[in-house]
DNA sequence: CGTCTAATTGAACAATGTTTAAAAAAAGGA
DNA sequence: TCCTTTTTTTAAACATTGTTCAATTAGACG
């Protein structure tokens, strides 16, 4: 299949060497035949995107498996994320960065597939303050987690290690620790 | 200057139409002649984001003009940070999605001024928490800040949106008010 | 075997970053 | 002013990219 050769490339040589002819050449083709299964390069990368979206969200599950309490959940949510990004640097930048240069919309799978993260999160936010308006939930839901989502950019571009900091993952705990103390203080 | 046609082709056209032919075009030279200014478009592009970052840190510097409290400082820089991002979406992805390729090394004069920014909210948040350990500090600096900036990062790249959310401002407001309020209920 | 259809190629185009020999301009000295 | 030397600037060239498309190959079906 084209997107593992897609996905191989970017691990191996980096998003830049992520060319139509040395996706096609991997695989035994030609650059023109992509364009039989992809309208563009965009539309490669963002299937790739959906791909790698999906293995996220796989690894997130998988480290979610018997987590006693929703605190614990958000905590291992968050030691996941960076896990993942840090294991497939250029793919997860993929998702992110990609688009730089132009509105270009993003298709309703993909979207769906960040939405579906967020609603992870506000679930279990939603646990550890029952009676909290869903909507100030959901609220929280995307401020945390973006938090968590900022770290992790930081991290994986090397800017965090700029002042002998802390590895990121004790920043991520750091973060959510702090924010679940002053939610549920607050409510 | 090239950086002033560099920054004004980056806001007018985005990142993509940043070509060497462009910039020199633009300062009525021809493309060959920037490689006497820069060593190559890395380069410039490197030089580019420092002079961004300048201009953050100005905005950032007058929002901070008369806060009152640490509380105050830290709500307003976020404000200003969002703000910057919001209103140079082009310039402002491009200093963290620069190097997206490869181990690009970051030349030291542009890391300062990330750690100087750094270094605003510790000074802030030690005002905060004033008998904290320096070096705990600096951790929750760069779990805050990670945290503002994530939020940030998926507002200009239009990935918050997708759930029908809050603007980000509250968000960011959000985030560092409950992690205030953690944080001092903490220690 | 022959014919229609689908798949695949390979050559072409324009645009990009980058290098470099040549031309133009500037500076300096008689 | 004219000649020489040095510095700027150019224009052309190269390799690589995304993309298109007419021509070719391969496959299926009668």
């Amino acid at each position: 299949m084209a997107l593992d050769a897609a996905a191989a490339l970017l691990e191996e040589q980096g998003p830049e060497r992520l060319t139509t002819r040395a996706v096609a050449g991997r695989i035994g083709y030609t650059a023109g035949s992509l364009y039989f299964l992809f309208r563009n390069r965009d539309d490669l990368v963002l299937q790739t995107n959906e791909r790698t979206l999906d293995e996220l969200r796989a690894g997130i599950d998988s480290a979610l498996a018997d987590c006693p309490t929703p605190r614990a959940a958000l905590l291992a949510m968050g030691r996941a994320y960076l896990s993942f990004a840090a294991a497939h640097p250029a793919r997860w930048r993929l998702i992110f960065e990609h688009g730089l240069h132009e509105p270009i919309e993003l298709p309703a799978s993909l979207t769906n597939k960040i939405d579906e993260l967020f609603g992870l999160v506000a679930g279990y936010l939603a646990a550890l303050t029952p009676e909290r308006d869903p909507h100030a939930v959901r609220r929280s839901a995307q401020s945390l987690w973006g938090g968590v989502h900022g770290i992790t950019v930081l991290a994986v571009t090397g800017k965090l290690e700029v002042g002998g900091s802390d590895p990121a993952e004790s920043l991520i705990q750091d973060l959510i620790g702090h924010y679940l103390v002053g939610l549920v203080q607050l409510t």
